[in-house]
DNA sequence: AGAATATAGTTAAACGCTTAACTATTTGCT
DNA sequence: AGCAAATAGTTAAGCGTTTAACTATATTCT
C-alpha cells in the first residue's frame, strides 16, 4: 500500500507539498498540483486513516450508540429508521459509522464502550437516551466528545419527537369518533421518556374533555405484540364496556388486535384500537392501524444534521420534530 | 487525556513496560505489573486505538458492509437480525462494528468505500454479497482484508442459508396439503441468487411430485408489499383456480393475503399463501404467515465466528445455515 | 532601489503506540 | 567456578499523517 513518502518521491515533492495538495491548503502552483496528482493516480494512493487520525485527532467516524437495555433494539424498527436517517446524512458527508451498543445497568456502563469514547476513534457520537436508568451520553459528553442526543435529555444538543403532541392527536382523534370507555396499554411508569410524555398528553386531552384521567383502566406490557395479547386479555375481561384501547406502540397495538378477535370483538367494528409509532407491520396489519409516525427517519437527519453543525462551530438548539395522525382502518366512529 | 507516556513515569517505568503488561507479554514481575495497574487506574488511562493503530496495523474494527442496491437495506428485516447476529458476536470479542452502505451499481463502487477498505482502519470484513450486479467482497479481497460473504459466491470463505432446502420443504408443506394449483410470486430472475435458489428448490420438488415446472404461473414483485398485492391480482386474475400461492418473501406474501382479502378469498379456507423469510411482522399477520425461517441472526453469528478464526490463521470451510418451516394458520389443506 | 509582503516549497517535530534490539541481572547446569 | 540460558527491563525506531517554523524566490509599493 503506497503512501505519502512514496507519492512524494514519485511527484519528486516533499510530503508537506504532497499533503497541501490534497487537503487543498494554499501556496502550490497548478503544475505541482498536476504532479502530485498524477503520481496519485498511478499509486493508487489512498491516505492512511490511522495516520491521519493520529496526527490531526480526526477520524471521519461518528458512533452511533444504541444502548441495549430493555427490549433488544435490534427488534425494534424505529431503531432502524433512526439509523437509515443517520445514515444517508453521514454517507452524504464522508463519514463513516461505527455502531455501538452498549450494554447499560443502572451500575455500570459497558467498559468497553468506555474505552471506545476515550480512545481517539471518534469525531462525534449521536446517542439514544430515552431510558431514566442510565445514560450513555453522559460520558461522552464529559470526555468532550460533541453529542446530540435523540430523546429526553437535560444535555444541551438533543432531537426528540413530539411525544406529547402525537399522543394528544391520538386521543383527540378517539374522542372525536365518540368514544369514551377508552383503555390504555403502556409500559410501566417511568421506564421510557416517551411513553411517560405520551400518557402526559392522553391525559392533558381527556381532561380538556372533563374526562377524569384517572379512571381510565391501564395495563401494561413490554413493547412486544405477545405483552400486548396479554395486557389487552386483562383490559378486556376488567372492562367488557371498552370501545376503544389506545396501545402505546404498534406492536402492543397488533397483540391487542389479535386478542380482540380471540374474545369474539372484531376490530373496528366492535373495538378502536390504535397504535403508536407507525412501523411497517402497522400498514401491513388487518385491518391497518391507526397511528401517530413520528418520522424516526427525520429524526435521524436531523441528528446527523445537528452534530456536523457542532463540528462547524455552532452550538445549535433542541429541536422538536412533530408526528402526525395516520388514520387506518382500525379506528371507527362509535354508532349505531 | 492521559497517554503511555504518563503512565509510564507514574510508574516509574518505561513505556515499553507498560505496553508489555497491558498486552501480557513475558517479562516483568508482579510488583511492577502492580505499579503499572495502579497508574493505569489512577490515571484513568485508556489506549488510543489510532496510535495502535498506526503502530500494529489491528484496529479492533470490522466493517459490516450492506450494500445500497435495489430495495433499501434498512427496510429489510433480514438486514436487521444478520447485524444482530454479528453485533453479538463482535461485542463479545471486544470488536467494534464499522457499518458500511456503499451505493453499489454494474459500473461502479462508491469510491467512498474503496477508500475505507484501503484506509487501514479495519482488520476484517463481513459483506452481505448476494446480487449479481457488483460484488462488494472483491475490492476487500484484492486488498488482503480478510473477509466473509454473506450469500452466494465463489470466494473462500461464504457463510449462505439453504434456500434450496428451505424451498423444497415450503413446496413439499404445500403439496402435502393436497394443492396443485399453485402459483409463485417472486422478484425477476437473476436479480438475487437466493431467490433464484428457492426457485430452483420449487422446481425440483414439483418434478419430483410429477408435475410440470413450466406450467406453474408465475407473478413478479420487487420484495414490497404493495409489489405482492399487485403481483397476486394479476395471479388471481388470469388463473381464478389457484388454491395455494407461493411468495419468495413474507412481506409480498402479506400483500398477497391482502389482496385475496379485495378480491373475496379467505386465507386460508379459499387460498393457502405462504411466504419466506419469518420477518415479525409475518407472526403478526392475520392469518400468521407460514413460512421458512432462514435463521439470519445464525447466518451473522456464524459470520462474524468465521471471521474471528480467520484473523487466528484458521481456514474455516464455508458454511451452510438450514432452514425451517414454520407452520402458522396461512397455510391449510385443501379439503372439503 | 530597497523594504515589505506574498508565494512556493521544505524540514522536522509531533501524535501514541508497539516491538526489535539491546543491557543487565539472576538462575541453572556441569 | 564458569558458562549458558532465562528473566526483567530499557532504548529507540517506526507506523503515516499534519503542520508550525523555516528558507528561498517573486511581486508590490513608496
Amino acid at each position: 500500500m503506497p503512501n505519502l513518502q512514496d507519492v512524494a518521491k514519485k511527484a519528486g515533492v516533499s510530503t508537506a507539498t504532497v499533503s497541501k495538495v490534497l487537503s487543498n491548503t494554499p501556496y502550490f502552483t497548478e503544475e505541482t498540483r498536476d504532479r502530485v496528482m498524477i503520481a496519485v493516480r498511478e499509486l493508487g494512493y489512498m491516505p492512511n486513516l490511522a495516520g491521519r487520525a493520529l496526527s490531526s485527532g480526526k477520524t471521519n467516524i461518528v458512533a452511533v450508540v444504541f444502548p441495549y437495555i430493555y427490549d433488544p433494539i435490534f427488534k425494534d424498527p424505529l431503531v432502524m429508521q433512526i439509523l437509515e436517517g443517520i445514515e444517508a446524512q453521514c454517507t452524504s458527508e464522508k463519514y463513516n459509522i461505527l455502531l455501538s451498543t452498549p450494554r447499560v445497568s443502572a451500575e455500570e456502563i459497558d467498559p468497553h464502550y468506555i474505552q471506545l469514547i476515550q480512545s481517539g476513534y471518534i469525531d462525534g457520537l449521536i446517542a439514544i437516551d430515552n431510558v431514566p436508568i442510565n445514560s450513555v451520553a453522559v460520558p461522552a459528553i464529559e470526555r468532550n466528545i460533541p453529542t446530540v442526543i435523540i430523546g429526553y435529555t437535560d444535555e444541551q444538543y438533543s432531537v426528540r419527537s413530539d411525544d406529547l403532541g402525537g399522543a394528544k392527536l391520538l386521543m383527540q382523534h378517539i374522542l372525536e369518533l365518540g368514544h369514551r370507555n377508552i383503555g390504555i396499554i403502556t409500559v410501566p411508569q417511568d421506564t421510557n421518556f416517551a411513553l411517560n410524555q405520551r400518557m402526559v398528553g392522553i391525559q392533558q386531552v381527556a381532561e380538556e374533555a372533563g374526562m377524569c384521567f384517572t379512571d381510565i383502566p391501564v395495563s401494561y406490557g413490554n413493547y412486544s405484540t405477545s405483552s400486548g395479547v396479554k395486557a389487552a386479555k386483562i383490559l378486556l375481561e376488567d372492562h367488557p364496556n371498552l370501545t376503544a384501547i389506545i396501545c402505546l406502540n404498534d406492536r402492543m397495538a397488533i397483540g391487542a388486535i389479535q386478542q380482540a378477535y380471540q374474545m369474539g370483538r372484531h376490530v373496528p367494528d366492535d373495538l378502536t384500537v390504535v397504535g403508536y409509532d407507525n412501523i411497517s407491520a402497522a400498514s401491513m396489519a388487518l385491518p391497518p392501524l391507526t397511528t401517530v409516525d413520528q418520522h424516526a427517519l427525520k429524526l435521524g437527519q436531523v441528528a446527523s444534521k445537528m452534530l456536523f453543525s457542532i463540528f462547524e462551530g455552532a452550538m445549535p438548539d433542541s429541536v422538536v420534530v412533530p408526528a402526525n395522525l395516520v388514520t387506518r382502518g382500525s379506528s371507527a366512529s362509535l354508532n349505531t
